[in-house]
DNA sequence: TTCCGATAGTGGGGTCGCAAT
DNA sequence: ATTGCGACCC
DNA sequence: CACTATCGGAA
């Protein structure tokens, strides 16, 4: 196919600039990360919903690929089996490791668990997708849309320390839009999937998904989709503005929405504060009658200092607000919203 | 003047790995 | 074998 | 992850 021979082509001459360029001890680093922001209509671009895509949130760990590791959120290495690797692109991926609606909980053992052998680790893995929701570094000559290496320059934020030079850590100056990005990925994959027809011998299917992006044209059938997803065990939406490139943290071109739940449950024991919390109340453990069974748990977050100055008294009824169970049946996130207003 | 955006610092459940029991 | 703790994920 | 408190610059 053409595109396979361009880009093996474009790649090996990448790659060489890269491994001249390994002269740091760490060519591990990822570069910095997009992140999502919580979702308010009034941060629509042009107030309007064309030009952004929307897609699931997908409940898995965080993943970067940098052309050779894969890293967490923070930076970590996620020891990812060669097998699971094998087919991956030499530029950077940003997606999410997921398993499965509800799955959080397993693919969060999948991945930080420790494996005595490649084998075991493969087994494991066998299981887990790399799902796609950009490619973060993409440069467009008039129609050529190429992929670009994560960072060959090591120089740049070293000597960084001069007070005026903002030098904001730019990731790159692409002006791809997102399905432009996307589509770099979708023609690898196509490239890959032809190679692999043509070797036919261990023909098996690659880790690597693209999440699938969607047109939305209004906000009620934008509420509409976060319902019919959320009922099928969906975390929430993802909004993405469509002609915005990859950019390093939050932005009002990302955003997520997420429902949750209001509840009631019972004081039954204050926790001491740490730190800025010292003296104060750090949280509360709840009592509540959750499918039949009396369960415990902590909420720490929603509390003014105010409130922990004087939280509410054991036995209180409190109205929180929280996303969804834990696998064990506990509320997700429980955050305190108000004393519950007796009727 | 008010308000917004970014950062630091608190808290939760769940998992793993290691040390202490 | 069980428990507790810190360091990660969310 | 959700959230509060704080601060400095934008509005």
């Amino acid at each position: 196919m053409l595109f396979a021979r361009g880009f093996l082509f474009a790649c090996a001459a990448l790659f060489a600039l890269d491994l001249s360029a390994q002269k740091s001890p760490e060519s591990s680093k990822t570069f910095g990360l997009l992140e999502l922001m919580v979702y308010d209509k009034s941060l629509l671009e042009n107030s309007a919903l064309s030009g952004y895509m929307a897609s699931e949130k997908l409940d898995g760990i965080r993943a970067a690929w940098n052309g050779k590791t894969l890293h967490t959120r923070s930076g970590n290495i996620i020891k990812a089996p060669a097998c699971f690797t094998k087919d991956f692109p030499p530029f950077a991926l940003d997606g999410e490791l997921w398993i499965g609606r509800r799955q959080f909980e397993e693919v969060l053992s999948v991945v930080s668990r420790e494996y005595a052998d490649e084998k075991s680790a493969c087994a494991a893995w066998a299981s887990v997708g790399y799902h796609i929701f950009d490619v973060p570094f993409c440069e467009k000559n008039g129609a050529q849309i190429m992929p670009v290496m994560p960072e060959s320059s090591t120089e740049s934020k070293k000597l960084d320390s001069s007070p005026s030079s903002s030098a904001n850590a730019k990731p790159a100056r692409q002006t791809c839009t997102l399905q432009e990005r996307l589509s770099i990925l979708a023609r690898y994959l196509e490239s890959i999937a032809d190679t692999k027809e043509a070797s036919e011998k261990e023909a098996r299917q690659t880790h690597l998904h693209i999440i699938p992006q969607e047109r939305i044209d209004s906000t009620a059938s934008l509420q509409k989709r976060l319902k019919e997803l959320s009922d099928a065990g969906a975390e929430g939406i993802v909004l993405r503005y469509d002609s915005a490139p990859y950019q390093q943290g939050r932005t009002k071109h990302a955003l997520k929405m997420k429902l949750y739940n209001d509840a009631e449950c019972k004081v039954i024991a204050h926790n001491r504060g740490k730190g800025r919390l010292e003296g104060k109340m750090g949280s509360i453990t709840c009592e509540q009658m959750i499918d039949s069974k009396l369960l415990h748990f902590r909420i720490g977050s929603g509390f003014s200092d105010e409130m922990r100055a004087s939280p509410p008294p054991i036995g209180t009824m409190i109205t929180y607000r929280h996303y969804g169970f834990t696998k064990n049946g506990i509320p997700k996130f429980a955050t305190f919203h108000r004393i519950y207003a007796a009727q």
